[in-house]
DNA sequence: TTTATTAATCGTAATATTACAATAAATAGA
DNA sequence: TCTATTTATTGTAATATTACGATTAATAAA
């Protein structure tokens, strides 16, 4: 125990199911957040910024780029980090089907 | 340490984040995915539905209950869920803030 | 009152996540 | 080459999550 069963579930419902698990920490939120308020590339201040250890940044970094919705680029020592625009829509869709349900005649309690 | 460190982001980042993780495992996609299918209350056919242990899909229902995202009416020895509309819509203006930021020059990688 | 039905709770094992110190890797500049 | 800078990786401790058997609680029906 303590694995999701994912086999037991739609493609699209695991789908979700990841997409929503990134952004289910709030450093996630954050280092996303930054990198759209900052309207360009960000290359290494994200540690000050968020206020967490280098190498734990460095972990949320790898998931968000593992899903796709951010990008790295090598600069010199540093390496820049920007929102992946096209997956980022893509992500968008899958989540907005979901969220997106219709409502009516839902509340019968 | 595995302990989220919730003290140094703000209300909203926490707030996304909260929402995202109920989201984050499929079973609780396919139990709200089901609720909205059925256009009503759903009595206790969610076990059979989506095929985990009944004490599993409870501990689930609780925590999306928790968030506000559903709510449960004893209807005899049994249960009924439904979508909290007003909340589900709450939910909805908080992620889509998030969800729709401005992709506008975002690229430079 | 007894029995059946349904859902919640408790306890717990297996696994996953979070955070960070220590270290490694990669590149730039002296 | 040596040193500084920056990021990734490794290892690991603390905590959280997932799943389910066993049990309890609550109500309905006999």
């Amino acid at each position: 125990m303590g694995l999701t069963k994912t086999e037991i579930f739609t493609d699209k419902q695991n789908e979700i199911a990841q997409y929503a698990k990134v952004f289910g920490h709030p450093a996630r939120v954050a280092i996303l957040q930054y990198l759209f308020k900052l309207n360009a590339c960000v290359c290494g201040d994200l540690v000050d910024e968020i206020g967490l250890a280098q190498p734990t940044i460095s972990q949320h970094l790898k998931e968000l780029k593992h899903l796709g919705l951010i990008k790295g680029n090598v600069e010199g020592t540093s390496v820049c980090y920007c929102i992946d625009a096209d997956n980022w829509k893509k992500m968008k869709r899958v989540m907005s089907e979901f969220l997106d349900q219709d409502l009516d005649k839902k509340e019968c309690c």
